[in-house]
DNA sequence: CGTTAGTTTGACCTGTATCAAAGCAGGTGG
DNA sequence: CCACCTGCTTTGATACAGGTCAAACTAACG
């Protein structure tokens, strides 16, 4: 039924991998923790999952399909905040605020509230599971940060660029992504939500990568011939390891606020 | 020495005012967790507080000054991606990940880790200043979502509107702004980093807004003759009280991303 | 086959960036 | 007290990235 971004692995499985970014953790490490709701549940293509304003009563684990975090305008402009894919958590503490949650693809979602509030027990301390936990937020605000950073100063071309490879990095980590490329069976106007971009110049930028040779993008899989090449025009850098991001080049932040005038 | 944006009000009950968003604190539902470091930081302004990569060992409230959260590309290009105002958190759980942390102003800060740890201590369930705390994390990420939404979908405009009635807001909290205006000095520069703009646009668009009646800026002294047409300018949603945030116009996010072909 | 959602193309327009130079403090040193 | 820096703001001229509009094309789907 829901064959795309199906992953190959079970939903506990998923968030092992998911939740393991640094060291690995053990199967075990997450089970002890107890079990994901017996029943997934299942969302349409275009469905509505979280509504904006009503906090979610938990936290569910994204099983399959693609999910996005909306907010919109009255006139009808959308941005994308965040796309969620398979392993990541939605609701309580993960969604971001005042946003909808749609389905892009259909989507299976599991309920993960009871495990991941054991993980807030406090019995439980120093465990690797909880720090993996802990890790995980900390990459979520700082792919937060990235995304900023996309909008606010990249062009189109390396928001393009950017994105692909944030995705890439992702589904990589669940098991969705070959070395050379991965499914996104996303719509062009998706795409525009996401980089903020209209519909025609997301249409334009890919195929300016594609002459570039740096993507092949058919039938909802996307393929990154020269992920480096990408790399360098994006100036991306890869969350997976320890994020050891060098600081700033000007050397300070010219100061001197005494009085400003304006 | 730190004159401007320095609260009336000592630390510990900036931050009563500032966790104390729909239902306000008692000035004892903070003080029960302990006190602040009796050794407050001073910061000189273009000092850089926080780098990104490297943890921060504990969570420190801003007592004074004006800060903001960083990430630079190579080419000198550079996105603020929050400013943090009196009362406001900065450190483990609050900094965005990979970002480097500045003073805009001279400015104070002071630890708050123990008295933030008890805070997360398990013996403490259902406290007044444990929820606060909660919807302060969720309205943080809540303005996230708006700074996102403001650099991406948002004319240069628009952004300017929604940026100063943000602060407005943030600060009339802390009681550091009137119902008129506020004090906020800021380098044109630093705006534009902020709204990833360039300087000189922001200027274009400061002055537009004047023009405009809609803002006095002098003398880093900001006036908002005309909220109300600035808030409908801007789209803006005010966070103080509890959020209700009507969902997206558009009644579905059409899909059907069965196959769709790049 | 017609319908519908999505992609692609072309022509054109505009918001914002860039470059360069001039104005304006406030701060410092003579 | 003036003259000069220096950092910031303002202005003008010009260029370009990306938006908008409209229409054609494509491919699924019933």
């Amino acid at each position: 039924m829901i064959n795309v971004l199906r992953p190959d692995a079970p939903p506990l499985e998923l968030l092992r991998r998911r939740l393991g970014g640094a060291r690995p953790l053990r199967s075990d490490d997450v089970a002890r923790f107890g079990s994901l709701d017996p029943e997934p549940e299942i969302h349409l293509a275009g469905e509505q999952i979280l509504v904006a304003g009503q906090e979610p009563s938990g936290v569910r684990l994204v099983a399959a399909g693609l999910l996005a975090e909306t907010r919109a305008l009255n006139d009808g402009r959308r941005q994308i905040t965040a796309l969620r894919l398979p392993g990541d958590l939605i609701g309580a503490g993960w969604s971001h605020g005042g946003c909808d949650t749609w389905a892009l693809t259909a989507a299976q979602t599991v309920g993960a509230t009871p495990l991941l509030g054991t993980l807030m027990d406090p019995v439980v301390r120093f465990d690797p599971l909880r720090s993996a936990w802990a890790a995980a937020r900390r990459e979520d605000e700082a792919r937060m940060a990235d995304h900023l950073v996309r909008l606010g100063r990249l062009s189109a071309h390396e928001r393009m660029a950017h994105l692909l490879l944030e995705l890439h990095e992702r589904l990589l980590r669940v098991g969705l992504a070959s070395a050379q490329g991965f499914p996104l069976p996303l719509t062009q106007e998706v795409l525009a939500d996401v980089l903020g971009l209209s519909i025609v110049h997301v249409n334009r930028t890919l195929q300016q990568l594609r002459r570039e040779g740096l993507l092949v993008y058919r039938s909802g899989q996307v393929t990154l011939p020269d992920r480096d090449r990408l790399t360098d025009i994006a100036s991306y850098v890869a969350h997976a390891d320890p994020p050891p991001r060098r600081s700033s080049t000007r050397p300070t932040l010219h100061a001197a606020f005494a009085q400003p005038h304006g």
